[in-house]
DNA sequence: TCACATCTGTTAGTGTCTAACACATGGGGC
DNA sequence: GCCCCATGTGTTAGACACTAACAGATGTGA
């Protein structure tokens, strides 16, 4: 993450970041499948669907998934945001990076979609609504990386949830 | 596409690519900067902004983009579907080229906040209004090509646009 | 101390993509 | 008809990501 940050993603080459962690380049793949994932690797799926199997299953399911994306962003810790806010920083300006962030998105949508399976909604429907949460949430930390990670990100998440799911007034199941 | 669909991606190289159209792999390369780029060369960026401008202004915003996408998806020509799907069975089953598909709808939620900008809209609620709609869509647009493309494409994306924008009863700007 | 599994390095190779240069083709002005 | 030039294409050389197969090192348990 240093080199990439001062040397940018494309101008190091995997050859680099081995030298600097004096190991050869085929340990660094060995560890990590692509380049991208030195960028990319994070854990913060499981987390999510912990958050989402916490809560209460007599709100509508859109209300459950927004709360539980943002109880999970509102948990991290200050090196959790300072990571978060370096990942970006790289991984919305080189497109190749940016590219895979999206699909880890998608992974994560598919997670939330298992996760509250067989509870007899409409699969098609629990996916859109997934889709919709994680695009405003998405909404949300990519302004607040733009702006330099100085405004308050669960702040402007719950501004987007907000927008996406208003006032539904729709019964659960 | 053929050589794709018949030999698979990956297995695919550039160079048979070439050979098959007859030139050198220079000259695929100048006009595909990618080889992913083969698959998804497209262009509906500009159809779905020209239905964003046909849309009357005293709607609320979210009702407005989920309007256009729904109608730039209907006035498809079969042919345009089954070029959709082909790209869609190779696109969703190969990483990278997923991934790229993800990051050209960001491009397209781009292309869509910027005919909306100027009209008085907060930018940040604009953006997740975008955001929220092109999920929708692309929800159904997945679920269509999973499958096999049976299913009435404007019929779910009719159906999962209203999940996102129910009855969204707020004035526009 | 030995057998074994795990980790690491080396080598050789494939494939994507770039850069620089040379060649071919075809149309417009003299 | 001939040259000039723009455009398109091919060739070559090369950087870099990534893979596969093999060999050496290291540490752990019997």
């Amino acid at each position: 993450m240093r080199l990439f940050a001062e040397r940018g993603f494309d101008t190091t080459t995997v050859a680099d970041v081995a030298a600097a962690a004096e190991v050869s380049s085929m340990t660094v793949f060995r560890y990590f499948p692509t380049k991208e994932d030195l960028v990319l690797a994070d854990d913060h799926d499981p987390i999510i669907v912990d958050h989402i199997r916490a809560q209460p299953t007599d709100q509508p399911m859109i209300q459950r998934i927004g709360t539980a994306l943002l109880e999970s962003t509102s948990a991290q810790s200050p090196d959790e945001r300072a990571m978060l806010l370096a990942r970006l920083r790289i991984g919305l300006s080189v497109p190749a990076l940016r590219s895979r962030m999206w699909d880890g998105q998608y992974q994560t949508q598919r997670y939330i979609a298992e996760a509250l399976a067989d509870e007899g909604i409409d699969e098609f429907e629990l996916w859109v609504a997934a889709g919709a949460c994680i695009s405003a949430a998405t909404a949300a930390i990519v302004r607040w990386a733009e702006r330099g990670g100085t405004e308050d990100l669960a702040e402007l998440m719950a501004v987007a949830l907000r927008i996406v799911i208003h006032s539904s007034d729709r019964s659960p199941s």
